[in-house]
DNA sequence: TGTACTGTCATGGGATACCAAATATATTAT
DNA sequence: ATAATATATTTGGTATCCCATGACAGTACA
């Protein structure tokens, strides 16, 4: 793998080398370019981005703090390869948590969070790119919860968001009946909240979120 | 703060020395006797430990991903300072994933489960340590989820376990009244799960947790 | 034929020494 | 008194060396 062209997308050095490190990393797993399972030697991390091998440890170190690597000890590390069982348990407490963040964060959401609701449904009819519908669901769900203010929700949703979508991404979103579909869940949940119901709303998008197994691929452990 | 000192009651050093100075560091943290706010020098680390900057940095970066050190750059590391707000953010996730994953074990107890948490109950009858009295609590959360083999709520119900108990164990534990409450609410989940009511024992159990958030001590920021 | 031992090799884990960058604090000049 | 400047402290990073570990290949031996 080419680490320098990981290290291209995601911009210069700036700040903290390991930081930089960190986000190059990150963003070759994350977007999929670093397939699961993948060794990362620290010698040839360092010597590709031009930095000694402290930084690079401590980068990996971390990532294995956020489940993306998995370091054998003496061995190395890889880019962690999820199960299909552990791939079902992220999307059940995806669930769960955004489950309980909609049903604060609706009751607080002012006209104008609906009418960004609505827009980023309205965008993602007409979203062409694999990332950018992605973006989209993202932003979803973003808007959805954004009143309920729980940082620690946030910071769960970003994580299973890390480590989950690069397993989903091409399932969720390469099927135009899947995304016909998807679409208009986003409509039921929008139009509940509309009416006030958040309850209907918050568990209309637990289940939505839980469709989500059922596209998981064939092909995992 | 003696570091030699933890790190005697974390034990020898074995195996991996970033490791082994994680275990330390977090020790220290989770049991209290490092407050939030106290600085963590790197040399002063190293040097009471004896081992060089190298694997302490590395259980740093690793402690900052897990929320219990922050790092300001260049600044060095102090133990995370919780806000009530973070703690109350945490409580309620924490009741959230606890409710979702007790729903889905308590239909599969086996008797054993049961009468391991009934026991355990009794224990905390006669229960005189403040740490003792937490380990029981633990454990009968563990006892009640356990059958759901959710490896990511896991994960999430510990790192919230690390990072909020050391700011709730005095309050939860050391006034009589609230002990007593506290096992009664256990009695009653237990209850209602051996009645086969896994929807009520869930939601007593999703509302014995948030009961926390009333016992936040007073003078947090 | 198969098993156990041995040596080699790639890699990770860690120590040491040194330097650069950033921040806080003290000092000096005006 | 205040702005500018020096100084000390600490972190962040590099380079280099060395040891430990696990994988693997080959060899001796039963």
């Amino acid at each position: 793998m080419d680490y320098r062209e990981l290290a291209e997308a995601v911009g210069p050095r700036t700040g903290a080398t390991q930081e930089w490190v960190l986000r190059v990393l990150r963003e070759g797993i994350t977007s999929g370019k670093l397939k699961g399972g993948t060794q990362l030697k620290q010698d040839e991390v360092s010597a590709a981005l031009t930095v000694s091998h402290i930084p690079v440890r401590e980068a990996l170190r971390q990532l294995e703090a956020q489940g993306l690597v998995t370091i054998h000890p003496n061995r190395g590390s890889t880019v962690t390869q999820l199960t299909r069982s552990t791939l079902e348990d992220m999307m059940e407490i995806r669930a769960s948590i955004s489950y309980y963040i909609a049903r604060r964060a609706i009751p607080l959401m002012s006209q104008e969070d609906l009418t960004e609701l609505q827009q980023v449904i309205e965008e993602q009819k007409k979203a062409s790119d694999l990332f950018e519908e992605e973006r989209l669901n993202y932003k979803f769900h973003e808007v959805l919860t954004r009143r309920a203010k729980n940082k620690v929700a946030d910071m769960f949703i970003e994580l299973i968001h890390w480590n989950a979508d690069r397993y989903l991404r091409n399932a969720l979103y390469s099927d135009d009946a899947r995304r016909a579909q998807s679409i208009a869940e986003h409509q039921a949940i929008l139009d509940a909240a509309r009416a006030g119901d958040a309850e209907k709303a918050s568990s209309f998008l637990h289940d939505h979120i839980l469709e989500a197994r059922r596209y998981i691929p064939e092909d995992m452990e």
